[in-house]
DNA sequence: GTCTATATTGTGATAGAC
DNA sequence: GTCTATCACAATATAGAC
């Protein structure tokens, strides 16, 4: 996404149109996906035309990409930001959980449209991510400081990690099941749900943990 | 898929060419969700022509919707079995874990495949759901009896229950990251990683809600 | 019931005026 | 850069022969 206008002087942070397209893309794409998204309907959103689309990104499959990566980013749990952190393992999690979970409300489409598009093409995706520099030694590192000082009972970190990420991410996938039957539509109550989850999650991943 | 009629003897499973369309139907559908799907792919699949889809199911929509409902049953953890079950507790998390997982395994693209639609008409899902007779108050009763015999710590049964099932789902869809980037697109590895969770995600859980 | 051929509509992409 | 008009093709769906 570099294909920016160089160095023109840009007096504020105005909306150039190029920018409100990546806007509009990016709230299309995440919550339809890349199949079930019209470039039409991009164009509405930016209250633009569609040819202006291709001006800007030559095609479809272009401007996804240039929403996919940033997505991905975001998804990704900063997790060396934890790991480096010198906090008791309890402050730890809780801040895990609770910052994931934080990012996760204000973008709640993200969960099931990143697992979408792996379905549709994995092994580009991989590609891209190892061309980001994601590096599986950094998940055997996330808890070896406090398996060393056992702390926590033994369960090998891959599934540990996954274990976290899935008690904060899941909810957000099966939403339409937790709030439409279990809440009944009620959309306060599902946010209820999600905020009791923060504290409830970073408890029950503490208790699996912990040696008795 | 009425599957296997207990004893009857089934003299031959005839294929006949709606249960052919509808199994190349399932196939199609489960993998590239219904936006991803193409009816000449199905025709394909079925080794017979476009025109005879039609024919048998009037249009896309229908032919996906026979697939739907069966598959969303499928997805739908059997609680009422272990409820009714009067094991101990552990063994209850035991069984359930092994049991669903094993069935994940079987059916791997059903979870992304449920997500991906119900993010795509959630109405039209939870309607669906409602006919189908979910109630929300079985969910309450999954853990009641553990609770009044005070066995395990007070955490809200919807939460638990999401937990489970996060738990449990969350592997199959992000698969591609895990399999991909984790091991190496090796899938053997997956294969045993999914295999070790059994035992390990029952642990987790009983950890986590045991009073210590 | 099953096929081939075709209609119809939707959608990504381009041409060209301004 | 932005627009209108249009192309080209893909995809669902139907007509009609056999």
């Amino acid at each position: 996404m570099k294909i920016n206008q160089k160095n023109k002087i840009m007096p504020d942070p105005i909306l150039t149109t190029e920018k409100i397209i990546l806007e509009a893309a990016k709230k299309v794409f995440l919550e339809k996906g890349f199949e079930g998204s019209r470039m039409q309907l991009i164009a509405d959103e930016a209250d633009i035309n569609k040819a202006l689309l291709h001006y800007y990104f030559r095609s479809k499959d272009n401007l996804f990409e240039a929403i996919f990566e940033e997505a991905f980013m975001q998804f990704l749990p900063n997790i060396s930001q934890v790991l480096n952190s010198e906090l008791p393992l309890v402050d730890k999690v809780n801040a895990f959980v609770e910052q994931y979970i934080n990012m996760l409300q204000n973008n709640p489409h993200l969960p099931i449209f990143i697992m979408r598009e792996l379905q549709r093409e994995p092994q580009r995706i991989i590609e891209l991510i190892k061309k980001l520099g994601l590096k599986p030694e950094l998940i055997e590192a996330f808890f070896k400081k406090e398996k060393e000082k056992n702390q926590i009972v033994t369960i090998p970190t891959t599934h540990l990690l996954v274990n976290i990420i899935s008690l904060c991410v899941f909810p957000f996938m099966a939403r339409p099941i937790i709030e439409g039957i279990v809440f009944n539509n009620d959309k306060e109550a599902f946010n209820n749900f999600l905020q009791e989850r923060k504290k409830l999650v970073a408890d029950f991943i503490i208790n699996a943990i912990t040696v008795k």
